[in-house]
RNA sequence: CUUAUCGAGCAUUC
């Protein structure tokens, strides 16, 4: 069973989901974990429905969801903002006591958070006694995506004061805040500390600069970040697109635009 | 053997 489980991880991860179903089928016997690998590559691939009857299939089998399937099946909801399923999930997390557990907690968090219920996912995870730099940054982005721009703010200071290091997710929901807010003064010291921790070159990070410098006035700001970059994507260049479209600048963005389609990374 | 958090723009009701 084992090896199979093994095979099954494996064929996700090169993307080969008919081949990780057909081994799953033909297994004769299986256990918590090939069902997990079945759950999480499924959901990992946005197919959340198919991960989700998974789970009710293994439920029904008398299979018993541990940590594992219970982070990918609430990232699941999350991606469906399937409150009400996450709600039940809820329910099952208490009965197991596995709320305080970090990875189930923040998944926990992020679907409440994603399905638009901010105020449940905070609850989640101000009730956790201990707390790592991802569970911080599910409620500060949680937070951004939900337009409390300036809890986001709040936030960020907090975790610094509690001694976790900010990474680059942190910086990306903090720097669109400052963006939404259209506050310059901040989102340059965010700029500052970004470059000071040495996540000031990712490309995430970039493309979240490009766009707070575009939305505060400040293009020149934006061409001198996108020219910083170690690294393309389609986002980052669609940035600096959008800045230039932002201001004016019409034939900047058509010649970017027509060199983005000579890569080999295609415009979407 | 398997789990969680991030970025651009566009679009959706009236």
């Amino acid at each position: 069973i084992m090896s199979c489980n093994i095979l099954i991880n494996g064929y996700f991860q090169i993307g080969d989901l008919d081949t990780a179903r057909n081994l799953f089928d033909e297994m004769p016997d299986r256990n918590v974990a090939t069902w997990n690998a079945m759950v999480t590559g499924s959901i990992q691939f946005e197919y959340n429905e198919e991960g989700l009857s998974l789970f009710r299939e293994m439920h029904e089998l008398g299979f018993l969801p541990d940590e594992f399937t219970l982070g990918s099946v609430l990232r699941g909801c999350a991606g469906l903002r399937a409150l009400y399923a996450g709600r039940q999930v809820h329910g099952y997390v208490t009965k197991c006591g596995l709320e305080f557990n970090l990875v189930v907690g923040s998944s926990l968090a992020h679907m409440y958070m994603k399905s638009g219920s901010l105020e449940e996912g905070e609850e989640v995870i101000k009730s956790m006694p201990i707390r790592n730099v991802v569970a911080w940054n599910t409620l500060i982005a949680g937070k951004a995506q939900n337009g409390y721009s300036e809890g986001v703010l709040n936030q960020y200071t907090m975790m610094k004061i509690a001694g976790f290091r900010p990474d680059k997710i942190t910086f990306v929901s903090v720097i669109s805040s400052c963006s939404e807010l259209a506050t310059l003064g901040q989102g340059q010291q965010m700029h500052a500390e970004a470059i000071k921790i040495g996540a000031g070159s990712i490309v995430s990070v970039i493309s979240s600069l490009i766009s707070m410098y575009s939305r505060c006035g400040c293009l020149e700001d934006s061409m001198k970040a996108f020219s910083e970059r170690e690294d393309e994507d389609v986002v980052l260049w669609s940035s600096m697109i959008a800045a230039y479209g932002f201001h004016g600048r019409g034939a900047e963005a058509i010649e970017l635009f027509e060199q983005m389609e000579k890569t080999d990374w295609e415009a979407n």
